[in-house]
RNA sequence: GGGUCUAUAGCUCAGUUGGAUAGAGCAACAGCCUUCUAAGCUGUGGGUCGCAGGUUCGAGUCCUGCUAGGCUCACCA
């Protein structure tokens, strides 16, 4: 389609003494739909003309003599200068554009490849998957698919906390009370049961500690036993953790979690002792960042073993060598903050260039009122349960619908729906708000599906559906069709909004946060929904209008099913 | 105490590089299913944009100070 803000400054070049570059950079939408489509505002030019602002508009209004097609009206509203398009030439070219784009409207491709790296999700080996997981694997996952559609080779990686004396305690309390039998069953409720049982134990046989550690050096060194129960722990859980990714539709490209990049810090070490940056203080080797005005940076600690921040500059260093990331994203909590910050400066000090490519992506905190999230008092949410919860909701509301209209949908449709339906539901929770603000989970909420939700979206992309079935006209082409008979003001609206795609998922992308994107096709739903509710469409009298407006339900099918994808949520075709 | 982030309607949040009358959703109230899915649509009420200064033709947006709160500040990740 058009770019009809750069069209717009090009024209307006002509009349105007300005470069086009900064008619464009100046020209804004206005707040009401009223004022027009475009607007320039003629308070830079008051300066260079010494007149009022208005009157400047004025006279530029009455100047214009030709008017490209594009455009119907101009008009001067006081300070400024107010564009009307044509809304039938733009709403036919906006959805030709969609149709044509079949579900790669807001895609791009780039000249070579250029690899992004998006770490999330994370979770601990051997520890539940709770609620407060869910943040960092919905973020980084829509992330993820948002580079990919913007044509970079995006790639997800799992940084697995699978490494640290955690595991020396494991295997101290599998060795003394494990249940082979229920770890194939349920491998985190069982090692979670031994976990607890451990520190309970140690409180009275100090003893129990000593004996981890000395296990987890020997798990360190390669003994066969400790070994062979790790890999058997990390298999495990990870079988469980993908259960939920599964449901979630994610699928990783990289799980080397923690244990993968020990053996790669020593070079890190001789790198930042090399360069003069490694001092010793308090008996731990630190580098110190006081110049950044930040704490220093611990690299090894007083006994000599390593520590978070080694591990990820060797994460780092590794990653640059494999594949010279664009960029090389971490998905994780604001708490740590500092750490990531203290990290990326150490590499700058070290004059690692790739350092400059590393982005911190920061969200908020799931809070729960009246309740501690600590794995120890077993006072957690699961993740999978609550997206029982969500799906069990949504089913009931599904069969009570089914039970109005009448409708014909088998047990196993019913079931397919709820789950999608439900799973989006909880998906769309962590993606409507801006990242950093903390989300306080109630039930109550977090199960409202009406309103800024995806049900909502699914729900509109479902009647669209339905009517395009019934007009037997579901993948049928539209080329065929002349658009440019829509235009009225909802339709017109609606191709506003959806034009408006592109320019949020590049939004979504320059500041990593996909609640832009989300907004956007919030934005977009409602006003089809307005538009369903004033218009016919299947029982549209006259032939020609009925067609277009199949075409633009088809065209609203495939924005929102693009923006949707790109948040890691599946449609459905009815509900 | 240092660093850092936040403060917008009863609640949860949007608010484009400073611009026109500060917007949604939820909740409340009043309507709309003999037109295509009412998980929808329409309407009403609801605001000293934390407080005080400053910059500017113009500030919810930028600067300073203050208040309140979150997170964080060396061997856990």
């Amino acid at each position: 389609m058009l770019d009809y803000r750069r069209a717009l400054a090009e024209y307006l070049a002509s009349a105007v003494d300005l470069e086009s570059d900064e008619i464009f950079a100046l020209i804004e939408t206005p707040p009401q739909p009223e004022l027009g489509d475009y607007a320039f505002p003629c308070f830079k030019l008051a300066k260079l003309l010494r007149k009022a602002p208005p009157q400047i508009a004025a006279e530029l209004a009455a100047g214009f003599t030709d008017k490209p097609d594009f455009l119907e009206r101009i008009a001067a509203t006081g300070p400024y200068l107010n564009f009307f398009l044509n809304p039938h030439v733009y709403t036919a070219d906006v959805l030709r554009s969609v149709l044509e784009a079949g579900g790669a409207f807001a895609a791009k491709k780039r000249a070579q490849d250029e690899v992004v790296i998006v770490e999330y999700s994370s979770p601990n080996i051997a520890k539940p998957f709770h609620v407060g997981h869910a943040f960092t694997t919905i973020l980084g996952e829509s992330l993820k698919r948002i580079f990919a559609h913007l044509g970079y080779d995006a790639l997800g990686f799992n940084h697995l906390g699978d490494y640290g004396t955690q595991f020396g305690k494991l295997i101290v309390a599998y060795d003394l009370w494990g249940d082979a039998e229920a770890v194939k069953r349920n491998a985190i409720e069982e090692l979670t049961r031994i976990y607890v049982k451990f520190h309970q134990e140690a409180k009275e046989h100090p003893e129990l500690e000593e004996e981890a550690r000395l296990r987890f050096k020997q798990l360190e060194a390669g003994s066969a036993h400790e070994t062979a129960l790790w890999k058997a722990f990390r298999e495990e859980s990870l079988h469980e953790f993908n259960r939920v990714y599964e449901r979630l539709n994610i699928h990783f490209d990289n799980l080397n979690g923690e244990s993968f990049y020990t053996d790669k810090i020593p070079a890190v070490v001789d790198l930042l002792e090399e360069k003069g940056l490694l001092e010793e203080s308090e008996g731990a080797k630190v580098v110190r960042l006081d110049d950044e005005k930040m704490p220093p940076c611990i690299i090894l600690k007083s006994d000599g073993t390593t520590i978070y921040a080694s591990r990820d500059l060797a994460a780092i260093m590794y990653r640059d060598a494999q594949w010279h990331f664009a960029k090389n994203i971490y998905v994780v909590g604001i708490p740590q903050s500092l750490h990531f910050k203290q990290v990326f400066t150490v590499l700058k000090k070290a004059g690692v260039p790739a350092a400059e490519h590393c982005v911190h992506v920061a969200f908020g905190t799931v809070k729960f009122p009246g309740m501690k999230m600590s794995t120890r008092s077993g006072d957690v949410i699961l993740l999978e349960d609550f997206l029982n919860e969500a799906v069990a909701k949504t089913r009931e509301i599904i069969v009570k619908n089914a039970r109005e209209r009448g409708s014909e949908l088998d047990e196993a449709e019913i079931n397919d729906i709820a789950e999608k339906v439900g799973v989006a539901a909880v998906q769309f929770n962590f993606l409507k708000n801006g990242r950093e603000r903390d989300i306080v989970f109630t039930w109550e909420d977090m199960l409202d599906f009406e309103g800024e939700t995806a049900p909502y979206l699914l729900y509109t992309y479902a009647r669209a559906k339905s009517i395009l079935r019934k007009a037997a006209m579901d993948g049928a082409s539209f080329s065929t069709v002349d658009l440019t008979v829509l235009g009225d003001e909802q339709e017109f609206a609606l191709a506003r909004h959806i034009a408006g795609l592109g320019e949020a998922v590049q939004a979504a992308a320059d500041s990593y946060e996909p609640s832009i994107l989300a907004r956007q096709l919030l934005l977009i739903a409602r006003n089809f929904n307005k538009f369903y509710a004033g218009s016919n469409i299947l029982n549209c009298p006259e032939v020609a209008l009925r067609e277009a407006r199949l075409a633009l339900c088809a065209a609203l099918c495939l924005s929102l099913a693009e923006g949707l994808q790109l948040l890691g949520i599946r449609t459905v075709e009815r509900m």
